[in-house]
This record gives C-alpha cells, structure tokens and sequence, in this order.
DNA sequence: AAACCACCTAAGCAATCGCTTAGTTTAATA
DNA sequence: TATTAAACTAAGCGATTGCTTAGGTGGTTT
C-alpha cells in the first residue's frame, strides 16, 4: 500500500550507539546523527520519536552488543577464572581502534547524572544488577564460600568493573593488567 | 584610577565548579553560570575567557578543595589504615544533600574524554599520578614490601577509587561498604 | 494502470548556544 | 573636583540546537 523504509531501525541504531560511545549525549547533535545514520531528521524523528529516544534504543543495543562476551561467561562454569576472563573481554570490548572508550553505560551514568529522565536511568541502574547476577552465578561454583562472602564479593566484582570503565580512560595497559591481576589475587 | 571588581574571582569559580559537579560540562550553559556565579557574561568573559576557561578554573578549584582530604592523609603516617579512610573520605568529599555526584575530575574524563582540550586533558590526568604517588608514600610505611608490589597494588588502590567515584553513581550505601572493605583485603 | 499513502528530501521553525559590543556607572587618581 | 579607565548592564550578534512541516517520490495494491 505504500513505500517501505530503506534502512533497517537496527542498523542505523548500531551507528547512532557509536556516535554517542565516541562522543557522549550532549556533544552529539541530531545532524551528526542524521550524518552518522546516513537518515534524513525526519526519518529519525518518525522512527525513534527524539534524540532522546534515539540515545534510549542506543543503550539496549549496546546492552545486546555487551551479551556476546555476556554469554561466554554464563557458559564457561569456570568460576572465578571465568569472571577474570571476563574482566579482561570487557577492557577489549570497550576499545575500538586502541582508543578506550569506557563503556557506555557508565559514561551515559557519569554525564546524565541526576538530571536522567527515569525510564532511561532505569535502563542504566540496571546494568549492575545484570552484571552482579552474572558474577554471583559464578561465584557459586567456588567452593567454601557462605552466601554472606558471595554477597561481598559480588559487590566487590561488580563496582571493581566500573573502576576498569572507568580505570580504562586513565591508566595505560600495564596499569589496567596490575589492577586486574590484583583484584583477582586472593578471591 | 578605575572601578574595582565587585566579586572574587575565587568565589564565582567554586559557585562555577559547583554547577559544572552537578550538570557536567556540555549540560551547563553560559546563561546559568551567570546566575549560579551572580555575576554578568561579561564579567565572566573578562575574567577568564571562554566557558571553557571557566571550566578549567573549576577543575584546579576542585583539586585544591580535595588536597583538604588528601593533607589528612598526607600527615596521619597510617599506612594502609590511612589509606582505607582516605576512600571513606573520598566517599564522603563527593557527596552533596545526600546525593553523589562522583569526582568531578572523573566525571569530566567520561564526559570530555578524546576531543578535550591538550591543557585541560594534562590537567585532568595528573590527578591518578598524584593520587598514586599518596598511596606509595602511604605503602612504603608497612613492612615486607618490595619496589614491585608496591608498584602493583598502588595501581590498584588508584584506579580502585575511580571505581568508587563511579561506582558511587550506581550503588548503595552498603555496596560502597563491601567494595572498599574488599579492596583492602586484597592488599 | 490508476489510486493510494507511507517515506523521503529539504527548507525552516522558535529557542538557545557561546560570545561581543555599545553605552553607562563607579571609584581611584591628579 | 575634574579626569580617566576599568567594571558594570543589557541588548544583540551569527551559529547551532532539537524538532516540524510542506511537498515531491516511489512501491504496493486493486
């Protein structure tokens, strides 16, 4: 009855989510957007409703993108050795050309701030939660440990992977591997 | 031979500092300044330049405000236990009516990251190495540790309080308890 | 092939951005 | 007390912001 798109919305999102990775939300404009998705303003607006609600759709395609390394440690059973795997997975992850980038939840969480509309600090807060869920699985495939140590180290593990986010924008590889190799000496 | 200044610079900087710790740098405009400094645009640009010089003001402001904290740590000779109260300070210095704002300094890297300005981006990672160089200081008053370990571990307290920073935007009171008692079981 | 309608382009909306400038006020000097 | 120059106010600069709209285009359906 009528025209169809000619860009698929998943493709153009995976563009959009890169542009705000490399940028952040405020110092990414709707015409570097338009650029960027290679989309005119109007099919943006007709498809994601505002910048907003293309910066939204952003973060649960990074949230999808995150699962493949995600995944291959809900796989592994390899406890804590498999959590140190991941740790190392989500440095490179957060890369792109030897540029860190941090991940960007976190640097949507440390930009936005308290000013966050709710449904998209939602989408945020619950990164953690995911991630601590994912840690706590394998931690209790370690033996001799009571749910009270699980509780703490899972903490631990899970604000230790900010501090690498975050760590990452800072510190040079040495740095980072010391950080790692020390948080994983004597759990 | 002429009018003075109705205001000091170094007052409107910490009223300046403050707006930029709580909105982030892109988010907070010129017209607020204004307000928030109480001085006119004017005034603003005779003093220090651009919005961009403001910010940059804000940051040393803020590196000043913190070496209360980090003078503490400086003087108290305590060693690893002053080093673990300099993270419940830290905790405490970046909170504000109950709400955590993180360090700004940290905050401003996730925010800025690749296209800041050289000046400003020297200044803003200066802050782990003089970070690291306190905890060294602090590591070289316990015993049996070579120039190796203390070399690891103090890059693993740096980028551990980072973790709190950010990690302060996503967890609870007692979350941050189990992350920073954890970490200094690790050393 | 004709009708239909969603999709596209491109121009333009008011509002706000960082920054400047013209003109007035103020106080330290001669 | 007259002069002088820095500091002030307020209006406005061009550019860009997020978003909208009018009108031409093209693929699907009958």
């Amino acid at each position: 009855m009528a025209r169809n798109k000619q860009y698929k919305e998943e493709d153009v999102i995976q563009k959009a989510m890169n542009l705000f990775w490399r940028n952040g939300y405020e110092a990414t404009s709707v015409r570097m957007l338009e650029k960027e998705m290679g989309i005119n303003q109007f099919s943006i607006y007709s498809s994601f409703g505002s910048k907003h609600g293309v910066f939204v759709e952003s973060i649960k395609a990074y949230k999808r993108e995150l699962n493949t390394i995600r995944i291959s440690l809900q796989n592994s059973n390899n406890g804590i050795v498999g959590i140190k795997q991941f740790f190392y997975d989500f440095l490179e992850f957060t890369k792109e050309n030897e540029v860190r980038k941090g991940c960007l939840v976190c640097n949507a969480v440390s930009e936005l701030a308290t000013n966050a509309e709710p449904e998209l600090m939602v989408e945020l807060m619950k990164f953690t939660e995911e991630i601590k869920s994912l840690f706590i699985k394998n931690l209790k495939q370690e033996k001799n440990r009571t749910e009270e140590i699980i509780e703490k180290e899972s903490n631990f593990l899970t604000t230790s992977l900010l501090g690498l986010s975050l760590g990452s924008r800072f510190q040079g590889e040495s740095q980072l591997v010391d950080y790692i190799e020390t948080i994983f000496k004597r759990i």
